[in-house]
DNA sequence: GTCTATACATGGATAGAC
DNA sequence: GTCTATCCATGTATAGAC
């Protein structure tokens, strides 16, 4: 069957890219995970990076897919750092910020492959932005957080931070909890008062003029 | 001269990574860039790995040093902030965020690989972890951000932007924009003075405390 | 649609001449 | 120390049998 073949290829994809990484990434070694045979990668799919190409959008989808609903239930700038940690550890746990991180490596010099890390990347982006414009939208920092930039950084950052835990588990723990702490830095000043917040602001124009 | 072919070697390990990317980094393509026979690769390093290991080391240990003395100098926040946006361009310029990222991808599936990159990485972070004490720690902030944590949180989310950068630069310009905004937002906060910082604290010990 | 066979290129690694 | 030659494994891609 054609479609349950271009399935097998598209996990064995991704499967490959979390287990040998890109550069051991090959016609052969995702169709020996698929456990299909290897010219069925060039009658579906055409190339390798096609096939990556495809993967990427295939993986981000379902896996973005699945956070959708409890992304949409978030209000507070705490219940989203806490989320979001809890988040970090699913995804990290699927594999899917590897790939992302394996692509991302890929598509500096490739692109076919750049065009398609960057729509996979941009559906996290999308739903991570959606979030963070309605809690800092009612949020006094709102005016002075940039929300679009913000969730492409906390974005890359995690891909940063999941090539980091691969050589050093205990660096991106810490590194995790210095986050998740500055964090509840800034939500503590959000939740100030008015005459907190009066001062914050009033320094904050104050420094963006010099 | 056998110093003189293994710099080139070194050399060529590290133009060959950020141009093209670990998956067509081999020995055949950096004794190419060398300048140099390809069984020069195994004479001098044994293999491939051992190679990019030691360039990791080599060219990571230079654009450190180059910034050590900038570094040192830095006393604030606002100082910082401005500081490393600008040795963030520089090294972007000179590729050696791009290594990194290319050697962190492809250490994620090879122990040695990893030794190395870690180290590299640890030689930027030791750096950024000095300022980090010494700035945090004058400051009333220095008890609630860990520096360590957040150093390492900062090298790595250095690389995850320039992977990003490959393939998005708009967005990755903007993330940088935001992520600068909110150092501003600590800064600010760090100089709001003695009344609103205990009222900070209060907050965050409550916070902390749930 | 899938498999076998095959071509041709690239890469890791070594032996031996210079 | 360096180069040439070579071996063998792996990878991309296609043709043609089933």
């Amino acid at each position: 069957m054609s479609a349950e073949t271009r399935e097998k290829l598209l996990q064995g994809a991704l499967r490959t890219l979390t287990e040998q990484g890109i550069a051991k990434t090959s016609a052969r070694s995702v169709a020996a995970a698929a456990g299909v045979n290897q010219a069925l990668v060039f009658y579906h799919f055409g190339s390798v990076d096609d096939l990556l190409s495809e993967a990427c959008r295939y993986g981000t989808e379902q896996r973005v897919a699945r956070h959708r609903d409890a992304l949409a239930a978030i209000s507070t700038l705490g219940e989203l750092l806490e989320f979001g940690r809890r988040m970090h550890e699913e995804e990290r746990a699927a594999g899917s910020v590897a790939v992302l991180g394996q692509l991302l490596a890929g598509a500096q010099t490739q692109p076919r492959l750049a065009e398609a890390t960057a729509a996979g990347l941009s559906l996290w982006v999308a739903e991570v932005e959606k979030v963070l414009v309605r809690v800092l939208g009612a949020s006094p920092l709102g005016g002075f957080v940039d929300a679009v930039g913000l969730a492409r950084a906390v974005a890359s950052s995690f891909v940063g931070l999941e090539l980091y835990e691969g050589v050093d588990p205990q660096g991106a723990e810490r590194a995790l909890d210095a986050l998740e702490g500055l964090g509840e830095l800034v939500a503590v000043v959000e939740g100030l008062g008015v005459v907190g917040q009066r001062a914050v602001r009033h320094r904050l124009r104050t420094v963006r003029r010099l």
